[in-house]
DNA sequence: AATGCGATGGTCT
DNA sequence: GACCATCGCATTT
């Protein structure tokens, strides 16, 4: 299954479609004339009608952006120290978004080091520290350098300091389905998908 | 490798 | 005042 939709046609998409479409998409960060970028390994989608969804009471500051136009980000702040970094989709004003929650680092791997760790990325880099760098939302985040600052901005835009761009396609057969992690609700719908590059 | 738990603060009831 | 779309570390297998 070679997606042929174009990134904007992708984000689109209903959350629990555009989701496996964005796996293998390449997510980038520009610092001034630095990059960090990473392939999108793991997602989860969200959407109104999902009693999981932060839209599902409807609009409130927090969720603002999830209620705007796709293609933008919503970050949000959660366990008083974590971000998290969601793509939004669907038509504009239906509390629609996708979860980023892992990416494979394929450029600037020294840089997200050493926004991760808080140390410079050493020369014999330990196993566990390189399965840990971004396999999950906060880890995502702090590597990207993402927080507030971003919420909203368009990541269809080439001069966004973080945006989406379109990389190869994926092999479908190396993406699982599955449901989605640490919620209270909805616990069996399987809108998580990962893909195991 | 798997499990348990504390940290920590914004958001919503 | 409760609840988190989490993470890292300690403890146990």
């Amino acid at each position: 299954m070679t997606s042929t939709l174009d990134l904007r046609e992708v984000v689109n998409q209903p959350a629990p479609l555009a989701a496996p479409m964005l796996l293998g998409k390449r997510l980038v960060r520009q610092f001034g004339d630095r990059i960090i970028s990473g392939l999108i390994t793991e997602v989860e989608a969200y959407q109104q009608d999902d009693p999981a969804s932060h839209t599902y009471r409807g609009k409130t500051n927090r969720n603002r952006a999830m209620f705007g136009e796709p293609g933008h980000a919503y970050i949000y702040f959660t366990y008083g120290m974590h971000w998290c970094f969601n793509i939004v989709t669907d038509k504009t004003g239906l509390g629609s978004g996708v979860l980023v929650r892992s990416i494979k680092i394929d450029v600037g791997l020294d840089h997200a080091w050493q926004n991760r760790y808080r140390e410079v990325q050493p020369e014999v880099m330990p196993s566990e520290r390189c399965r840990n760098l971004t396999n999950g939302p906060g880890k995502v985040a702090m590597a990207l350098g993402i927080d507030k600052s971003l919420y909203g901005i368009n990541l269809l835009d080439a001069a966004s300091q973080l945006k989406l761009e379109d990389a190869e396609p994926v092999d479908s057969s190396l993406i699982t389905q599955t449901p989605r992690i640490g919620l209270s609700v909805a616990r069996d719908t399987p809108w998580r998908w990962h893909y195991s590059q």
